[in-house]
DNA sequence: TTACATGCAAACTGTTTGCAAATAT
DNA sequence: ATATTTGCAAACAGTTTGCATGTAA
């Protein structure tokens, strides 16, 4: 049985200090299930929460998340970033009229058939993204 | 057997006048198979040629050809836009070393079990990117 | 001739960065 | 005590826009 961390240990274990405004964010992050969420819509979570931070240090944080594996980054369209606080391979609905992201179960939707991949080359990872619109 | 429209035809077809730019730029695009490109590479691409276009046009040419259904705008992160000429349904690789983007042969790569979507929505299509790294 | 397209520069958006002040170890 | 992190404002990249000029119909 696996103990869980703190928020403070997770974060020590990435190398990275425990401060105030990383403990929040991660807090309202990780505390309850899965998120998906860009810098803009954390920033203003921290502050209703009367969490004072700075927009740049949220995109500082995200960006060392992800960097430290906590966080994936979902490119969606070119004009913003979103971040998946689930890093497990899975795939994402994406509603573009409100431009909102959700999960595709895992097995809901199976790829098969890779193709080749050009010598020296790896997968990293794959992303699907399926796009909904409003039925007119 | 179809007769293939002359460039200019195709874009009055789009309800865009075949004005000296947009003809070269569709030229530039649509003359020698599938291409995956940028604003900025598209912009370059026609200086090189002797083509004088301002990168605004570039940028309002793509948006128009892409409104158009002439091109097909594909999400790899949040820097840049990248535009690919084959608007039939197909798959990505995405070099992430090179930043280069190339087409999966269609067939190669194959989804399956689609999700029950959403009470009122559609898919509008689906995006599957497989991002490739150097082995190391 | 008239509506539409272009080019330039300025505006804008999302994101990153430099540096002094604050904080974790 | 020291190295790291924060916050702010300024810098930045990619993209869009306003407006005078040029062009297609």
């Amino acid at each position: 049985m696996q103990t869980s961390l703190s928020i403070a240990e997770k974060l020590r274990i990435s190398g990275l200090r425990p401060t105030r405004q990383r403990v929040a964010l991660a807090k309202l992050l990780f505390s309850e299930g899965d998120r998906h969420i860009c810098a803009e819509s954390l920033h203003a979570d921290a502050l209703a929460q009367k969490v004072p931070v700075s927009l740049a240090t949220v995109y500082n944080t995200l960006n060392q998340f992800k960097f430290a594996g906590l966080l994936r980054e979902v490119a969606i369209e070119g004009d913003r970033s979103y971040y998946d606080t689930n890093t497990s391979n899975h795939f994402h609905f994406y509603n573009e009229d409100e431009g909102r992201l959700t999960d595709i179960a895992p097995g809901d939707l199976v790829i098969s058939g890779l193709p080749k991949v050009p010598a020296g080359k790896t997968i990293d990872r794959i992303d699907v993204i399926v796009r909904l619109k409003k039925i007119l």
